[in-house]
DNA sequence: GGCAGTTTGTTCTTGCGCGGCACAAACAGG
DNA sequence: CCTGTTTGTGCCGCGCAAGAACAAACTGCC
């Protein structure tokens, strides 16, 4: 007994400076046994060792000492790793122009706990955050487990470094509120440890694809994606969120894709926010956008019921043209080696993936050798999810200051 | 004696994880003392002395004892850390429309000696890249000085990771020519140790202007330029280039600044290329462009001796305006905090600095909230310099095994 | 000129993270 | 049951850097 405590003392103060990277590849997914961890770091198999043994004497993941099924090759079969279902959550809120819920998010993008979505948003920052980390913390007493920080997804462009919504859509909040600020107030004022994060959806949703979803082991992801009006971008680059030098990078709404093309407010026209957003679909197919459920809605229902309608598809491939002379310019700038589609571009391209394909290899220069993979995302609550990582950045970078 | 010699011996073993940074930091004129060179590396007075000594045991830098002048603050001044003036150097060659060209370029972005420039740029790359790696040899023979590696700055998107050339542009080499392996391949067999590196020269120039030039402090850094035809572009992103998944990025020369504008050979109408590079000035200005000078000449010739001329002014001012359209679009993706100018565009942008500063302001989103400071490049041969950063590279990140 | 105060350089000790090695453990196959 | 292979563990030592104590070099004041 006391010698295995010593043992453990001994292990516990080796490997320190592994063990970020270490969590990182089990909290992706990429280290599934102890063998490939030690591969991965490119460390010493006695290293990877003591460095596992303190991320589970942390609570953070689980060395299971029998390995389940074994593995096909010869030799020791390796120790599994996992994340610790026991182990700390983060809180993770998301406002949009539906709602806004809150949830438990667990390492490894697990969700862990929902609260149901609640509406409508009140025009009143402070309120709607307050509410929605109440949600939150409600489900944190019922778990009965650690929290170690919050994040919340926005539709809005934030100011970096100050973190205010610079034009909140769909949602009646002044453009300028400090909602990094009063999101970071509320959470501590719940009682909720951990230090508060506040980041735009479409850039979650992007960091969640890449670590839990469809962009896995991509080195350059492009995310776009349109909800209700306009259309949003984000880039993950070398596993990092570019958000630019003040917040505002991916704002690719207003890229020209037809210049004969409807006013934009922007003053100029055909811009992808016009030409290629769900009230863009509806209009182009013909139909008068109703006010009881949503653009987004009423589009998918559209495409998933009428398509056969020959109206519905013409409007269809308008939009994927539009579309896919955004991402070729896109792709010409940026040169992504991935892209992934949310909201109703996700729906079109479905409907039609070569078109697509085509359209964006036709317009980006070299297009032809190669071409871009293009996906749709493949993550439920993927900016939820998102909001998540930005939580479990801190444990991810240095879990024994994060948890200390 | 021998009590020296052991301290030494104590001295260069200590310090070598922070022997990178600190060289870069002494290469890009971070650290001109030991005592900031201290506070910028975040250690102990102890480890920053032990890191300078080994560079310099190294040949790298010169530590002097006696500060030549007095700092104005009081205590003890710090001793001056300079570039060694004897220490190695690299080979750095560029290619473009005009010729071709060797250098030996030391740390610090400074040349050492340069060849004159030859013409003109046959159509078989390995005979240019031949000559250009003999003149360089020649030079580092007179030199008498050691080379750590070669540097080539080509006007050609390469492709990543081949090293090919997509477009060789105003050069008559073939598409697809293998420019980075046969440049290493003439470089080895001139007898010249260290690596060989190729780049575009575009990228290259941002590169050393971030480096050495306009572009020192910034994180996100956007250079745009154009020589003879067409215009390029490059990102360097937290002092890395981005050169994209496949070296295909920044190709911004297909970005629409003009639905009404001038046919592009890519199909489109009104793009960045054909709107705003020399010919596009000439046209503009109603001149017929002639045969004997680069268009680039022509065009600065008219934009210094005959900016009175309302037909210049207002060819000058169309062209400023359709670049910021284009600069605009780019800030509203990539949000750089800097954007430098290069060939045309610098003089343009200088002929008239408020009005490019104005319209980029107005269309980019958010613009009136501080704007992008905008320069012009400060380097003379930013390619060539940019070249040698490429050949210094490995020396930056890890001196001992690079000078092995 | 002398003295206090400040900042920097140097030496020595200490700690600790990790590589390397040897050995034990757990599997497959003959 | 033995061999070969792969993985986990305990132990040693090295290299890197922090910290403390001291020396050195300069400013400003008396």
């Amino acid at each position: 007994m006391n010698g295995k405590a010593t043992s453990n003392r001994t292990k516990l103060e080796r490997g320190r400076g592994a063990l970020g990277p270490a969590l990182e590849l089990v909290h992706t997914g990429r280290a599934p046994t102890r063998a490939v961890l030690t591969a991965e770091l490119g460390v010493t198999r006695a290293t990877a060792g003591a460095v596992a043994a303190e991320l589970e004497a942390l609570g953070l993941i689980r060395v299971d000492s029998r390995p389940a099924a074994a593995a096909g090759s010869q030799g020791r079969p390796s120790h599994r790793l996992s994340i610790d279902e026991a182990g700390p959550v983060v809180l993770a809120a998301q406002v949009h122009g539906d709602g806004f819920r809150a949830a438990l998010v667990g390492l490894g993008g697990r969700t862990v706990a929902t609260a149901p979505t609640c509406a409508p948003v009140a025009a009143d920052p402070a309120q709607v955050l307050g509410e929605v980390v109440a949600a939150g913390a409600a489900l944190l007493r019922r778990s009965g487990r650690r929290c170690v920080g919050a994040g919340l997804a926005v539709p809005s462009a934030l100011a970096e470094p100050e973190g205010t919504a610079l034009n909140p859509l769909h949602i009646a909040w002044p453009a300028g509120s400090p909602v990094r600020d009063v999101f970071a107030e509320r959470v501590r004022d719940a009682g909720i440890t951990g230090p508060a994060f506040t980041g735009n959806d479409v850039n979650l949703a992007a960091l969640a694809e890449h670590r839990h979803g469809a962009g896995r082991g991509a080195r350059h992801l492009l995310c776009v994606a349109t909800g209700h009006r306009g259309v949003g971008g984000a880039l993950v680059l070398d596993g990092r969120l570019h958000t630019g030098s003040s917040g505002l990078a991916l704002e690719v709404g207003h890229l020209t894709v037809s210049p004969e093309g409807r006013p934009c407010h922007c003053g100029s026209r055909g811009c992808l926010d016009v030409e290629t957003d769900p009230l863009a679909f509806l209009l182009s197919a013909g139909r008068e956008p109703g006010p009881e459920v949503s653009l987004l809605q009423q589009s998918r229902e559209l495409l998933r019921s009428e398509y056969d309608d020959p109206a519905v598809r013409r409007a269809g491939a308008e939009l994927v043209d539009r579309l896919g002379q955004g991402l070729a310019g896109l792709v010409n700038i940026l040169n992504p080696d991935r892209i992934i589609l949310g909201g109703l571009h996700r729906e079109l391209f479905a409907a039609d993936p070569e078109r697509l394909r085509a359209v964006v290899a036709d317009r980006s220069l070299w297009g032809r050798s190669g071409g871009v993979p293009i996906l749709g995302c493949a993550l439920d609550h993927n900016s939820l999810v998102g909001a998540a990582e930005l939580a479990w950045q801190p444990v991810l970078d240095d879990p024994l200051t994060a948890l200390a």
